[in-house]
DNA sequence: GTTGACGGGATTGTTAACAAAATGACAGTC
DNA sequence: GACTGTCATTTTGTTAACAATCCCGTCAAC
C-alpha cells in the first residue's frame, strides 16, 4: 500500500506516522537499491528524516531487523543487511519453495480485474526498461512478484514475500553483475500468458524457471580478491 | 546506579536475558497451549515474570506481534492472538506451500545423525502419548516439524516454520476438537520411514497428506450458536 | 430495571535525562 | 615513520518520570 499523498506539513491534520509506514518506506528504499548493503542507519538521522521521535525509529529498526533487512549491532547501530552467499542461497531456496505455489494459487484465484492489473503492470515494466530508469525497473519487477502474492489472497504468504523480495534486491546488489536487472520482464510476460490461459501448472513451472535463471545469474561463490577478503569476512558477526 | 530489583531471582549465573529469549519462552508457552488465545499479556506482569525492565518486554511484544502471535491494541495492551478461520486457512496454505519442500530438502540433506535424532524424537513423542502428558505431546509434535526445517539447514525456512507452528497451536486450540492432539505421530513415523529410505518424494507426499488431515480435523466454518455469534463477530478489529 | 454519565484507579504510550560503549583523533614511544 | 595507548566526542542503550487513554464500579435519571 502506497502512502497516501497527504501534506505532512499540516500540523493540524493527523500526522500520525505509523511505524509500519517507516518500515515500508525503508523496505521500498532497499528494494530500489537507494540504500546499499552496509549503509548505516543512524537513529538521529532517521528521526530527522521521518520527523518522529527516537522511539518510533527504534521500533521500526527492530521490525526491520526481525525481517533480516537490517542488522542490529549492539552499541554500534543499525546497518542495511549484507547477505552472505549462504543467506542468498537460503533466500532463493525459500522463494523456490513459496512462489511456484503462489503462482498456482494466483492463477486459480485471479479475477478478470487482477489479470488486467497484471497486464497494466507489465506495460509499466516495459516502459521503465525502455526509458532506462533502473530504479523504477527494479522496483516494478519486484512489485510483480508481490502482486502475484496479493492475487493469491494470502496475507501470510504476502508478508513472507515482501521480506524475500526485499532481501533479493540486496542480494542482487551484492552478487549481481552491474548490468543485470532484477528480472527479465520476458519471463513475467510468459507468466502472464499462463494467467490468461488459466494454466496454473504452467505458471508454476515458469516461476521455477524464472527464479532459477535469476539465481544462476549471480556470483555466489567466494569471488574475493586480495584485500577485499577482510572487508567481506569481518563485515559482521 | 540503581540496582535492578532482583526480588526473587534464581541464583543462576545468567543474568543477561536477551529479548529473543523472552520471545522464545512465550512462543513455547503458546505452542504448549499454556497461553490460550485472548490471554492478556500485561507489561507489568511480564516484567515481574522475566525480571527485566519494561523496555525489554515491549520489544519482545513487538516482535511477537510482527509474527502475528500476539495482537497489539493501542492503549489496551497485548493479547495472545485469536486467529480467525480465514487466518487459519492462510496458515495452513502457507504450511502446505513450505513443508513438503522442506521435507524433501531435509531428506536430501539428512545425515545419519539427523535420522537418529528424528528416531529418538519419535520415541519421546510416543512416550508422551502413552503417558497422557498432553502439553508435552503437543510440544513435541510441533517440534518434529521444526526439526525437519533444521535438518533442511535453511534459517529462513526455519524461522518461518517457527511462526507457523506456533500459530497452528493457537488454531488447534480454537478450532480443534478437545480430544484432537496436534499431529498423529503415526504420520510422523511414516515420514521418518521416508527418511530412512531416502525417498524425498515420499516425504513430500506424506507431508501434504499429514497437513491435509490436520486441517481437515478442524472446524473452520462458522460454528456459532446463538449468543456466541456476537462474541466471535466482534472479538477484534 | 435498564441506560447513560462520571470519576478513581490502573495500564499503556511518550518524552527526556542519564549511563555506557564505541569511534576517531592525538600524542607519546619505539 | 609506524604503532599503541589515552582521551574526548558522538551515538546507542537504559531508566525513570510524566501524560494520555482506557477499564470499571458507582450513581443518578428516565
Amino acid at each position: 500500500m502506497t502512502a497516501s499523498p497527504r501534506s505532512s506539513d499540516d500540523a493540524s491534520a493527523i500526522d500520525e506516522i505509523d511505524e509500519e509506514d517507516i518500515v515500508d518506506r525503508i523496505f521500498d528504499a532497499v528494494v530500489e537499491q537507494r540504500l546499499p548493503p552496509g549503509t548505516k542507519l543512524s537513529e538521529s538521522v532517521l528521526c530527522e528524516a521521518f520527523g518522529v521521535g527516537r522511539m518510533r525509529i527504534r521500533r521500526a529498526l527492530l521490525l526491520l531487523a526481525s525481517r533480516e533487512v537490517v542488522d542490529l549491532h549492539a552499541n554500534r547501530g543499525a546497518f542495511v543487511a549484507s547477505p552472505s552467499p549462504r543467506q542468498a542461497r537460503e533466500v532463493f531456496e525459500a522463494r523456490l519453495a513459496l512462489e511456484p505455489k503462489i503462482a498456482r494459487l494466483a492463477v486459480e484465484r485471479a479475477t478478470a480485474d487482477d489479470i488486467a492489473n497484471l497486464s497494466a503492470h507489465l506495460l509499466k515494466e516495459h516502459a521503465a526498461h525502455h526509458e532506462d530508469s533502473r530504479q523504477e525497473a527494479i522496483r516494478l519487477s519486484g512489485q510483480f512478484h508481490l502482486l502475484l502474492a496479493q492475487i493469491a489472497a494470502n496475507s501470510v504468504l504476502l508478508r513472507m514475500m515482501k521480506e524475500l523480495v526485499t532481501r533479493t534486491s540486496l542480494i542482487i546488489g551484492i552478487f549481481g553483475a552491474p548490468s543485470v536487472t532484477n528480472c527479465r520482464d520476458d519471463d513475467h510476460e510468459r507468466i502472464l500468458d499462463a494467467f490468461k490461459a488459466r494454466d496454473g501448472q504452467a505458471a508454476c513451472d515458469l516461476m521455477v524457471e524464472h527464479l532459477r535463471v535469476i539465481e544462476g545469474s549471480l556470483e555466489l561463490q567466494n569471488k574475493t580478491g586480495g584485500a577485499v577478503d577482510l572487508v567481506n569476512l569481518f563485515r559482521r558477526k
